[in-house]
DNA sequence: TTGTAGGCGTTATCAT
DNA sequence: ATGATAACGCCTACAA
């Protein structure tokens, strides 16, 4: 198993007869080289299987060429294509990447920082754990003036750029097309509201009743997590309402689904009995029965934009500071969970 | 925005008057060592905010510590779970990940391998494209020793270790069910027959026919991409059988989901009209009604290992060629989807 | 345009 | 047990 040695910059010096720097320059078209000894070093370089060594860039360069990423979870499929998104625009930029999770707990996300800083990334992107109500987790970064770019879960702080949706317009059109097909006993399914796009959402969906003259009860508010089986849990909770609700808007499609399938199985008609909105556009939206209406985003673009921002960032392209903050499209999908197939459309206010 | 300068072993030397070896030797506790200027040279490095540069590391010991992940997709729970459980060791062991996706296409399978070839990964962890016939994309890593690492769609080759599971005998599982529960004519929904995982899903299932005396049609084949939307172009051609069919193993849940929506527009009931069983225990086999029996391996723990088996191998802490193939357990989860109401249980035979 | 030389932070091989 | 020193591969003033 021989080990078979790497070509370096002198190897291709020695052969070509010029010196290591010429080779260094040549290779990375250095605007003072002469086109024909560069195309020779190329050449040369190729046919002699020359690989660059980016650890020995780093160590002159002084960076690592590494992003770190900080994600709550990567259990639902809206993370899945963020993180999907960052990497394609890092791998085709030469930078790494290290992901890790928080599992949605404030403490597991300043390990991950921590572990993230020692690893010297050169930035960082990240999505605020649930439990986290500032930005401390990051003082080590903002100390250091690493670039941080917060994305979907963000906290507004003169350090980061943030990057996200209009989440108050998202929850007030949802709620507004449960108003319009004729709902008026609207129940928000959400989590604890701490983060940003579960009070922005709340604050959207309290606004549409506002605005469509409907009184806000907070006997509608129910706060779970966003799993399959806190929906579940939901679905009980819902029921036992003195006043029964003929609609649900919920903050995520996990936890819709939950509920649906829940009262399903106690003989609750949807939309019928009760009509449904859910948030992220998961792809089991379209399996669920009946198909679910929903908030979507893309992920992708979140992704794409955090990294593409931090790149340019860091190869001092444009500044992250020009920025401050991104607010990406959101376009509600319209499914039979929310098509109310008694009341019909019913006129604004 | 000054970026303060970093603390390196020479700081430590010159702040505790010993050299700049001696350092070195303490931070990673060397056997020859006073465990007296071990501890202070630890206490310093903290105090001081010393954080160890991989990249001078990775020059002197002519390593990436860098390990590439070529995956054919990132659009299924399973290779989430992998890319997760990949992830999960790489991290604690200090390791990085460069992830790529071959998008199922062979050409862009070897695009991958020879970038990640250029990145200099330690090692590679693969899941072959659907269209490779072989391995040669992998041919640069094996002429340098690197080692390589298939799991799930794997071909056997001298030189790779592969982690998969007993695809024929879970085939062979999920099709005696099906005639456990008295189904008969049973259609085969399965990709081209070209990977390993598709052949022995295959195998396995003509084997179950053969040992329960069922004949075996090849018009009972229909083969697809494993998608939602290939399963629902499936329904078509399933309908169009002469002898109408009783039920279904899908050798993916995606394509098994979209061909049951599918049939259930067109007014087949199902299990009691066409039973299913699938493959890979996506969690929306918990959302489609009715939910979809299925065959369940763990993605995290095909990722674990086989990271867990590369890392150990780079260490040296054991060799890649002691395990030429370890097959994981997978498990048969029946849900209603194939529970047959009419005909309840048969013997063998 | 090209060459020389020093440095990036660490490890390893010698000595001591 | 510790110290000096030479790599590791590349980049970049500076000099020519």
């Amino acid at each position: 198993m021989p080990q078979s040695k790497e070509v370096t910059i002198y190897d291709i010096a020695r052969v070509l007869k010029v010196s290591p720097a010429t080779v260094s320059r040549g290779l990375q078209n250095h605007p003072h080289t002469s086109p024909k000894t560069k195309k020779k070093i190329l050449a040369t370089a190729r046919q002699m299987g020359y690989r660059h060594n980016q650890s020995a860039r780093n160590l002159t360069s002084k960076k690592s060429h590494t992003i770190g990423v900080i994600v709550p979870a990567l259990t639902s499929h809206f993370m899945f294509c963020v993180v999907d998104g960052i990497e394609k625009v890092a791998n085709k930029e030469g930078y790494n990447l290290i992901i890790s999770q928080s599992s949605e707990l404030s403490a597991r996300e300043a390990d991950s920082a921590k572990s993230l800083f020692n690893n010297r990334v050169d930035g960082l992107l990240a999505s605020l754990a649930l439990d986290s109500a500032d930005l401390s987790n990051f003082d080590i970064f903002f100390k250091k003036n690493i670039p941080v770019i917060l994305f979907d879960r963000v906290i507004e702080h003169s350090n980061c750029t943030n990057i996200l949706i209009n989440n108050h317009k998202a929850a007030y059109d949802a709620t507004t097309h449960l108003i319009m097909q004729g709902y008026e006993r609207i129940v928000h399914l959400s989590a604890p509201f701490r983060q940003n796009i579960y009070t922005e959402r709340l604050a959207g969906y309290q606004q549409a009743l506002a605005d469509h003259n409907i009184k806000f009860r907070k006997e509608y508010l129910i706060i779970e997590n966003m799993t399959m089986e806190a929906g579940a849990g939901a679905a009980n909770t819902l029921l036992k309402l003195k006043n029964r609700p003929d609609s649900v808007f919920a903050a995520d499609d996990s936890c819709a689904i939950g509920c649906m399938i829940a009262l399903k199985k106690k003989g609750i008609k949807i939309p019928e009995d009760i009509a449904f909105v859910g948030f992220n556009n998961d792809p089991s939206c379209k399996v669920v029965e009946p198909n679910l209406t929903t908030i979507h985003y893309s992920g992708h673009e979140v992704g794409e934009i955090a990294a593409r921002l931090l790149i340019n960032h860091l190869n001092g392209i444009a500044s992250i500071h020009e920025t401050k903050t991104v607010i990406l499209r959101h376009e509600l999908i319209v499914r039979e969970s929310s098509l109310n197939p008694n009341k019909g459309l019913k006129p604004i206010k």
